[in-house]
DNA sequence: ATGTTACTTTAGAAAGC
DNA sequence: GCTTTAAAAAGTAACAT
């Protein structure tokens, strides 16, 4: 009857305004953070799964959506971490992380844990490092994720030490406060985790 | 082959002592308490011996938390109702303690990869870049098991030592299932 | 460059917002 | 969902020496 068309109208209409806003704030922040177009419609695909799933109910669409996002980056190996999706998103980390560990769950992504190799090439450009520098940091990584070192430490810090260390080794230092800064982690957590390689690995420094 | 232990870390408690407290009362008989209604309905009080933290609602109802023994639960409720009864409280019977949660620490004497520990056992979380540890949730008995690449481990959720046992047992037997582990002694 | 303190995660109850 | 309590694990962080 009418009333029936009128609410499946009203249904539809809410439906499509927070569709509609969904992807406007998955634009939104994926333009704030220079993210390829395929990455951002790969978080769009996500969370039109994530509404036909029904798993919006008691959450907030900017949560799923950053969560997406999050997702998404990791998916393409191109992850971002939690505090930069914060920056952008509207929700606090917190919330980001439940939304993510929720949608993970039901969608059945099974995402392995960040892999500390997928930051080299980012972090190595922002530092101004050769392809030789990232290839020794990666062959680094490989071995240290080989041997089971690292379990338990965040894959940024990780990712920051064998920096470090591929620019020593191969002649284009850089300091550990500025591998730190475009690493967000602290100069602490570097020093940290390189010595922590080096003496794992073998690996002697002339610093 | 290796010992897996476990130690008490917390025990949390809900009592109802059947009777209805005036906290303005409350507060002076107690010495190191807080009470800020605005922000929290209860008393905070805190014991030294036993030592423990106790939150006192007007309902008569306390949650008694920071706990190694069951023991000190029961000292600390009977320690808090004879205080309440020099301020005039009565009691007409005795009060329920239940046990909630229990918190243990342990080891299993062997270290891991988390990576592949986190590949294999099927609904466990890892996410090194929030929490150095893998979430492993057990069913039943319902508790959750935290576990570190030192092979030290955080069970909570359990209601008794026993099921802190079988939930760790359960544990150590899918990670010997999916080839991560040798063998133990208990 | 260290050292101290503090926050992340897990569970559970209480009364009220 | 949040607020308050306690306690451990290991990693990271913030601020002090």
């Amino acid at each position: 009857r009418l009333r029936k068309w009128q609410r499946r109208i009203r249904v539809s209409d809410a439906a499509e305004r927070n569709l509609a806003f969904a992807l406007s704030e998955l634009d939104r922040m994926a333009a704030q953070l220079s993210l390829p177009r395929n990455l951002k419609e790969m978080a769009a695909v996500l969370y039109r799964k994530a509404v036909m799933e029904h798993l919006i109910r008691g959450r907030s669409i900017e949560g799923v959506t950053a969560a997406c996002l999050y997702a998404a980056c990791r998916m393409a190996k191109i992850p971002r971490t939690l505090d930069e999706i914060e920056e952008v998103a509207r929700v606090d980390k917190k919330e980001i992380g439940r939304s993510y560990r929720f949608i993970a769950r039901e969608l059945n992504l099974r995402l392995p844990p960040t892999n500390p190799i997928d930051y080299v090439g980012r972090f190595a450009d922002q530092l101004g490092l050769s392809e030789r520098t990232k290839r020794k940091a990666i062959e680094i990584l490989k071995e240290a994720i080989k041997k089971g070192l690292t379990s338990g430490s965040g894959p940024m810090g990780v990712a920051a030490a064998a920096l470090y260390i591929a620019s020593v080794l191969e002649g284009e230092k850089r300091t550990q406060r500025e591998v730190a800064e475009v690493a967000h982690v602290t100069e602490v957590t570097v020093r940290n985790r390189y010595k922590e390689l080096v003496d794992k690995l073998g690996i002697k420094l002339n610093i | 082959m290796s010992k897996v232990k476990l130690r008490i870390e917390n025990i949390v408690a809900s009592v109802d002592l059947f009777t209805s407290l005036d906290l303005e009362k409350v507060i002076e008989i107690c010495p190191n308490s807080k009470y800020n209604p605005e922000e929290f309905p209860g008393i905070i009080c805190r014991f030294d011996e036993p030592k423990v933290a106790l939150l006192v609602f007007s309902s008569g109802k306390l949650v008694v938390t920071g706990a190694k023994s069951v023991e000190d639960i029961e000292g600390a409720v009977s320690k808090l109702v004879g205080m309440l009864s020099k301020i005039g409280a009565k009691f007409q019977r005795a009060p329920q303690i239940d046990i909630q949660n229990m918190v243990f620490s342990g080891d299993i004497g062997m270290e891991f990869n988390l990576d592949a520990v986190a590949l294999a056992l099927p609904n466990c979380e890892y996410e090194p870049e929030q929490f150095p540890g893998v979430i492993y949730r057990v069913k039943d008995p319902r508790a959750v098991i935290l576990l570190f690449s030192s092979g030290k481990i955080v069970c909570s959720g359990a209601k008794s030592e026993h099921d802190a046992w079988e939930a760790v047992k359960k544990l150590l037997h899918e990670l010997e299932k999916y080839g991560l582990t040798e063998s133990w002694e208990f």
